[in-house]
DNA sequence: CGAGTGACGGACG
DNA sequence: CCGTCCGCCACTC
C-alpha cells in the first residue's frame, strides 16, 4: 500500500491502513514500517502522522532524514508539518 | 495465556 | 494551541 503512494505525495498511517482494508490499524501500519529492513524499497518516508506531522520513532535523526527525503520530492513543510491539502494522497485521488 | 508495547488517532483538560 | 490520556488491535516476550 505504501509503495502505491506517488512520489511527491504523503499519506497518513490511518489512511494507509484504511486503504489496506484495516481501518483501525493505524498503529499496525507504524509497527509494520518499523519492521521494514533498511534495504526495503518501500517509501516509508511518505507515510506521516495525522495532519502531516512526522511521527517520532526510535531514531531521532530518522525524522530529519524523512523530512529531508520528502523535501527532496518537492513536499513543503509549514510550521513543522506538511500541507496535506496539497500533498496529501487519499488513495482515491489519482491526479499524481 | 497474560502482560507489555507501539513509526497512530482522536478526545479531553 | 499544547500536553496527556484512552482506545485500538496485532505482535512479542
Amino acid at each position: 500500500m505504501v509503495e502505491a503512494i506517488p512520489e511527491g505525495r504523503v499519506a497518513s498511517y490511518g489512511r494507509v491502513a484504511a486503504l489496506a482494508g484495516l481501518p483501525a490499524h493505524a498503529r499496525f501500519v507504524g509497527y509494520a514500517l518499523g519492521r521494514l529492513p533498511p534495504e526495503s524499497a518501500v517509501p516509508w518516508h511518505r507515510v506521516v502522522g495525522s495532519g502531516g506531522r512526522i511521527s517520532a520513532r526510535n531514531d531521532d535523526h530518522g525524522q530529519w532524514l524523512q523530512r529531508r527525503l520528502l523535501e527532496g520530492e518537492g513536499i513543503e513543510f509549514s510550521a513543522g508539518r506538511i500541507a496535506m491539502d496539497r500533498f496529501g494522497w487519499t488513495g482515491t485521488d489519482e491526479n499524481a
